[in-house]
DNA sequence: GAATAACTAGGACAAGTGTCCTAGTTTCGT
DNA sequence: ACGAAACTAGGACACTTGTCCTAGTTATTC
């Protein structure tokens, strides 16, 4: 692996300041701080906060396509990789406690402060709906594949939201248990109605 | 009714700030502009920043009890109740699409700023969950009442999150209606397992 | 009606903001 | 080895921030 690049490394520490404080009240004497250069420099590398931010969504929709194509090879069936999604919420559980979904907190206060990138990052949670319509596709429910995914996607959004509140591990896992049971139910679902 | 006093006046100004554009990115200039006074003259109302943040959680907690009190009086049954829990979605999701939930927008933003404020905001998330809670219990289904209200609680959240990304009212409507056939469903449940 | 309190406008204050410039230093292609 | 490009630190810039002071005006109380 190569010697990580100043470019990379500050969108590396704005990715995780802005997940962990907001973006708006991230400064830029913040990032530089986390990266260890001066405040000035940072002119050369991005013109504008709003660069730093494009840059902080792109990395985030790479990784999350990287993530979503890894679960597909992983999982062996499409049960198996909406598994992996559902995951998420107990891996990330501490995480989540402490500052919530990146992408719908993103999302959230993107659109609050009425910013042009709240599109882009709405973006990345349909990359997760698109791929979950794709599983729900390949579960056997074609005609309502993107209204599960999209039920699914919401679900797991609520409990990130209730975790960040409550701090509560014990919900997280009563409610991961709970969509696991709906997952199961599904294909009786389909055939009902 | 009598006179509105000025010192009511910026509280409700700054709720609707707080909830349409955020806490932190709300300044006094705003709140100051939209009640007509001058920025200075704020000192003689409110000391701190904080102390107009707390009188907003009160604000909202003295209304959320209101409200659900108002529900209590409306609704003959509890399953009623619950539904004029549930209809705020469809009521305000014109708000919701724009801004998210008053409540748990406000709880995920104090969280990223580490204010002392946030467990005041969960709060207001609390007389939800409480009197959720007491309409399941109600319903007849004592043992699991809690972990029912933090459910619905959760979807809710998770239906104003995905909203406001989206912006999408056919996913409020289907999603409501999906509620609603969980909680027709209930008694069911109840009796099972 | 005088004294006290409540309220107001305007502005000062230091600190922090995003942005941008200048002047050096290092690295790299040739 | 040399010129160009990449990179760096430090600071200036105009502006906004939350906070607080002063000096007036209005309202209330006895």
């Amino acid at each position: 692996m190569p010697a990580q690049s100043t470019h990379e490394l500050i969108v590396e520490k704005a990715d995780a300041l802005f997940y962990e404080g907001g973006f708006d009240a991230t400064s830029f004497a913040d990032i530089a701080a986390a990266v260890g250069i001066s405040r000035g420099n940072f002119y050369h590398h991005f013109k504008t906060k709003d660069d730093i931010l494009d840059a902080v969504i792109g990395r985030r929709m790479e990784r999350t396509r990287a993530m979503l194509e890894a679960w597909k090879a992983e999982g062996e069936s499409p049960r198996e990789r909406i598994l992996s999604f559902i995951h998420m919420l107990i891996a990330n559980r501490t995480q989540i406690m402490d500052f919530g979904c990146p992408v719908g907190t993103l999302c959230s206060e993107l659109t609050k402060l009425d910013h042009a990138a709240q599109s882009r990052a709405t973006e990345i949670l349909g990359l997760f709906r698109d791929w979950l319509t794709e599983q729900m596709r390949a579960l056997g429910a074609p005609d309502q594949a993107e209204t599960l995914a999209l039920h699914l996607l919401s679900w797991s959004q609520g409990v990130a939201v209730m975790a960040t509140a409550f701090k509560d591990e014990a919900f997280i896992r009563n409610e991961v248990a709970g969509i696991e049971r709906w997952l199961s139910s599904l294909p009786n679902l389909t055939h009902s109605t």
